[in-house]
DNA sequence: TATGAATGAGTCTTCATTCAT
DNA sequence: GATGAATGAAGACTCATTCAT
C-alpha cells in the first residue's frame, strides 16, 4: 500500500537528495561553484529535477547552506549531550572540539556556512545562530563572556585546520580552554560584562 | 581596428589601478564574484587592459589577494611597530585589534585571504605566512603556545566582527587575551588584565 | 531568460543539420575557418544549438569530418557496385574517377578529410580509411602493389583537380590507369587500355 | 666599414628572420594557426617588427608561402641538376623522390603551399608553378602526358607520406614511375594527347 | 508531473591592428 | 624607425532559466 502510493518516487526525498548533493559541493567547492548541471550529476537526477524544486539558483544554494547549517546544529546537540553527560569541563569541551576537527566534513560545513555569510545577509543569520548555540551551552556554567571567548577561540581553531595541514591537537585546545573559561562557575549562571 | 583615442601610457600605474580595482572588488563582493569586466569597469580601463596585463582571469586574482595580503601585512608591520613603542602587552594588543577591527577594509582584506585559501592551495601559504606573522610578533615574549593560541583567537575576533553586526569591544578583547597570554615570559613585563 | 519561442524539437534532426552545415562550410572555406557562429548562421539555428549538441568546436569539427568521409566510403561503395557490375577494367575505373571529378562536392569533402588529417592525428585515421578502401577494392583484381600505385595516383588525380581550373579529363586518367595497373591479375580479364 | 653601416640591423635580414618564423610555423601549425605573436616568437623579434614589416598578416602569411614555394622551387632545381648528371631514368627520379621524402621539412612545405592553394587563389598559382616545374623537368624526356602523369603519381607519393606512418619505398616508387613514364624517348619530346 | 531541449546572456580569452613614445 | 601598450571585435564555452512534450 505504502508502495503504491508514491508513482515513481517520494518528491521529498528527491527533494531531500538535490540538497544534500548541492551540500556536499559547496563543501568541495565552494557555495559560488555549485551549478544546476553539477548538482543534478552528483544526486544522480535529472537537470529538470534541480529547477522543479527550487525556483532559482540561489533557493537551492540557500536550502543547501540550511541543510549544512543543520548539520552543525546536529552537531552542537551531540556536544550539550556529552557536556551533560561527561561534564562541562576544557577537557571535556577540548576532546569534542578536537573530535571535530577530525571530521573533515564537519569542520568543512561549518566554515562554508560562515564563508557564505560574509557576501549573503540571509546565511549571516545562521551563522550568528550557529556561534550562539555554542555560547549557550557554555554560558550556564561559565557565564556569558567566558563563553564567547571560548566560542570566538573554537572558532578560529576551525578555520586554523582549515588553513594549516597539521591540525592543533587536543592537549593545546584544552589547555587555552582552560584558560579561557576558568573554573566552572559553581551551580548556575552568572550574568558577566560580555559584549556581543 | 577603431579610431578610439589611445589613454595613458603607464603600463606600472596601470597595473597596479587594475590589481587594486580586483582588490577593491574581492573585498566587496568576493573572489569568486570577480569578473574581468567588473575589474575593467571598477577600474576605468577598458575590457582588453585586465587581460593584457594579466594572462589569466586566476592570475588577476593571485595578485588582488597578494595585494590584500601586503595591506595585511604592512597592517602587522604598525602592529610590530607599536609593541615594540608601547609594550607587548594584552592591553596594548587588544587597542590594536580593536583599532584593526574598526577598520572594515582592513578585516574584509584579512578575511578575503583566509576565505579565498580554503579552496586555492596557493592562496593558502599566503593565508598561513599572515597568521604566522602574528604568531613570531608575540612569540619572543609569550613563547610558542601562548602567541598561538591568542592568534588563533584574534583570527575567531576577525570573523566574529565579519559576521555580526556589532564588533567586540576593547575589554572584552584584553581581558580574554589576558586569559590567554598571561604575564610576559621575558624581562619586561607589563601591566597584563590577566585574571582567573 | 527570453520570451522567444522555442523552434521545432527534434534532437536528432537538429544535430543532424549541425553536422550537415558544419560538412559544408568545411567543404566551402576550410577546416581551419568554421566556427560555432557561422555553423549556427548557416544551420539556421541558433548559437547555443551547436554548443549543445557538441561539447566543444573539436567535436563538431569531428563530427563533421566524419559526415564527409562517410560520404566519400558512400561514394567509394557506389563505385565497389559499379566495378561488380561493370568489371574492374581502368577504363570502367577512369569513367567513375573522372565523373568523381565532375561532382565538386565530392573532391573537395575527400580532399577536406586528407588536409584536415596532417595536422590531426585523429582524423587522421579516417583519411587513411578511405584509400585503404578503395586499394582493398582493387587489391583483389590487381594485386596490393598495382592497387595501392592506383589509389595513390588517384589521390595525386584528385589533388590536381582541386588545384588546378581544368580538370584532367577521363582518356588521360584511363590510360595512366591502364599503365599503372596493367592487365588483371584474376581469372577475370577485362578489356584494357593499358599500352607501352 | 660594413658594420658601421648598418645601426643596429639589416632591415632586410630581419625581414626574411620573421618570414622564415612564419613558414616554419605554417609547416607546423598549419597556415591558419599562424599569429603574429606567435611569429614574433619564434623569430625571436618584437611584436612590432611583425606589423613593421608586413601591413596585414595576410601578407605575412603570403610571403611565408612564397618563400616555401621558393624552398620547393630550389629543392625541384636540385632535382634538375640530378637528372642532367645522373640520367632521367625511373630509377634516378625514384630516388630522388625517396630522398625528398626523408626529409620531413620538404614534404611539409610542399604540401602546406598544395593545403593553402585549396582556398586561397593567390596560392594556387604558387602552387600550380610547382607542378609544372616538375612536368616541365620531365616533359622533354617523356612527353607531357607522361610526364604529367608522373607529377600527378609523385603529388600522391606526397600526400600518401604525410599520412601514413610508413613512408613509401624506393623500389615501390621506381617501379611505379617505370611504369607511367616508360622507356625515355629517344632524344627529344613528342608532343603527346595529355590533357591538363 | 518530470524531463531535457532550447536559448541567449555573459564569461574568459586571443589577437589583428593602431599608434604613442 | 622600432617597440610594445592599447583596444575592442570576435571566438569558444557555460549555464540559468524557460517551456514543449
Amino acid at each position: 500500500m505504502s508502495d503504491a502510493h508514491r508513482r515513481r518516487r517520494d518528491p521529498e526525498a528527491r527533494r531531500r537528495e538535490i540538497v544534500a548533493a548541492a551540500a556536499e559541493l559547496i563543501v568541495e567547492i565552494g557555495v559560488d561553484a555549485i551549478t544546476h548541471r553539477k548538482v543534478a550529476a552528483r544526486a544522480g537526477v535529472p537537470l529538470g529535477a534541480t529547477t522543479q524544486y527550487f525556483a532559482t539558483l540561489d533557493d537551492l544554494r540557500e536550502a543547501a547552506l540550511r541543510e549544512l547549517a543543520d548539520e552543525v546544529d546536529a552537531r552542537l546537540e551531540g556536544v550539550r549531550a556529552a557536556l551533560a553527560e561527561r561534564g562541562t569541563s576544557p577537557a571535556v569541551l577540548a576532546t569534542l572540539v578536537a573530535e571535530g576537527l577530525d571530521d573533515a566534513r564537519a569542520v568543512q560545513a561549518d566554515r562554508a556556512v560562515v564563508t557564505a555569510a560574509v557576501h549573503d545577509p540571509g546565511v549571516r543569520e545562521l551563522a550568528r545562530h550557529l556561534s550562539e548555540q555554542l555560547i549557550h551551552l557554555l554560558e550556564p556554567v561559565y557565564g556569558l563572556e567566558r563563553a564567547t571567548a571560548a566560542t570566538i577561540f573554537i572558532d578560529g581553531v576551525m578555520w586554523s585546520t582549515q588553513i594549516r595541514d597539521t591540525p592543533l591537537d587536543r592537549p593545546f585546545i584544552e589547555t587555552v580552554l582552560g584558560r579561557i573559561l576558568g573554573e566552572p562557575a559553581s551551580d548556575h549562571p552568572h550574568t558577566s560584562a560580555a559584549s556581543a
